[in-house]
Order: C-alpha cells, then sequence, then structure tokens
DNA sequence: TCTACGTATGAATAATTGTTCATATGTTTA
DNA sequence: TAAACATATGAACAATTATTCATACGTAGA
C-alpha cells in the first residue's frame, strides 16, 4: 500500500473531494468481504441450492458434489458473514438463507452475466 | 469435489428436484467470478471511488493509496469482468464503471454490512 | 451404555492471487 | 528525435484459502 509520486496525474481539489464522499476503509473492506464469501464456486452452489429450499448438510453435500467437510467448512463461513443461519432438529441442522440481501445479490450478479453476453 | 455415501441425509426425490432447479455449473462458477472479483478491499475501494467520478490510473492510486501498477492490474481484472470501462485521452486513461449493476451490488452489500451491525 | 449417525473442527497440503519490481509501450512536448 | 510522462505488463514472492483426512462432538435408538 505504498504511494508514488512520480508518474501520476494528480488533481489535488478533485482528489481530496473524492476520498471524503467514499466509505471509510473499515467499510470498504467489510463490503469486499461479503463478495469475497460468494466469490467461491462452492459456496455460490450453497446459495443457489439453499434458494430452493431449507436443506441438512447431508443433502447440500449431495447436491454440491462436495463432501460433508468441504460443505461443513463452507457453511461456517457463510454463517460468520450471516449469510445464512441454521435450526437444529436432533441431530440433524438445517441450513437457509438468512437475508433477503442474498438473493438480490445473487440475481443481480446473474443478470450481468447473462446479458454480458448478448451485446458488447 | 468427491462424494460421499455415508453419514448423510438423503431424500434423492428432494434433492433432483432442487438439481434441477439450479443453474448450470457454467453459470454459478461465472457467477461467483463477478463476486470474487468485487472480493478485494482494492478493487473494491477502485469502484467506491468510480462510483464518483470518471477518473485516471494515476488519480485512482492516489486516491486508494496504492501504486500505480497494482492499480493497473486490478483496472484489468475489473475490465475483464466488465465492471468498469475506459476511454484515452491522449496518454492519460479515463477510467469508469461500465454498468448499473455494479452500482446496485455494491449498495446492496453496504446495505447488508451496515444493517448486519444493527439487529441480531 | 454401546453403536450408529449427522455434523463440526483442526492440521496439512495444494492452488490461487495481490503486490512489488523492473521494464516495456505509447503519447506528448521541447 | 530526445526526454518526460501515463499506463501496461511479465515474473517472482508472499499470503490467503479451499479441500482433504482424521477425528471429535452431540444426539438417537437398541
Amino acid at each position: 500500500m505504498k504511494r508514488e509520486n512520480d508518474n501520476e496525474v494528480v488533481d489535488f481539489v478533485k482528489i481530496n473531494k473524492i476520498k471524503k464522499l467514499m466509505p471509510s476503509d473499515d467499510l470498504l473492506f467489510e463490503i469486499a468481504e461479503v463478495f469475497k464469501v460468494l466469490g467461491d464456486t462452492t459456496r455460490m452452489k450453497i446459495i443457489s441450492a439453499l434458494l430452493e429450499s431449507e436443506l441438512c448438510v447431508g443433502d447440500i453435500a449431495e447436491i454440491t458434489n462436495s463432501t460433508q467437510s468441504a460443505i461443513s467448512h463452507q457453511l461456517r463461513v457463510l454463517k460468520q458473514s450471516k449469510l445464512v443461519k441454521f435450526r437444529k432438529e436432533g441431530k440433524i441442522v438445517y441450513y437457509s438463507l438468512d437475508d433477503d440481501h442474498v438473493i438480490t445479490l445473487y440475481e443481480i450478479a446473474k443478470k450481468h452475466i447473462e446479458e454480458g453476453y448478448v451485446h458488447k
């Protein structure tokens, strides 16, 4: 995260104006974190499965063609970012989407991909 | 990406129904790719700066406290995912957001973070 | 209480990736 | 044409991370 003083176009007035408008580094970091969590194929498969129904770990593993362990690890990540929640029923743990945000994010990204191949 | 046949709860009817409803692995992969691109602090800073104004590489480097090289590399990634576009004016290259999708994704993720700290 | 089952977790490995450094490309001006 | 500038790019290194394997934890039934 160094800074160069050569070879740059710098309009400090403009730059400082933008810096003030931008969210804090902490907030930007956390926003990036959410996207990072969504930015994995396995976790995206989990999300898209949970989009259809609440599911237990074993079912998710089967649907995503992964192992129980891998899924359990990833569900932990999703849980920490408050993207999924769970409820226990005896020894079975049912997972579901925690938020409407997840659904919207998923749909917009899907649109972005699908439209990207049509034009341009 | 192996598959376990022990220790799982499997309702094949339910599972197959969900599998059919889910997008193809290819599409899910590409959706995850978009999120992966957004899932980096530096790139998120770039996005949030471009949200305010079109900017040249040097200005972005200054605003994000990074080197020209690092920013140039990251702009390349953002360009490939069609999240930013550019126009040249002499030797200066101006970058801007390519899509409305980016803006919406950014705003929803921001909401998710901000609301996540209020309740629950 | 023993066994079977569903899930969670820690450590290790392999693969991915962001930054740095050096340098190349292309453009403007003297 | 030479020099200065803005940006791009390739290679190398360091750091992060997803999966695997083994095993632990908790619950239900015999």
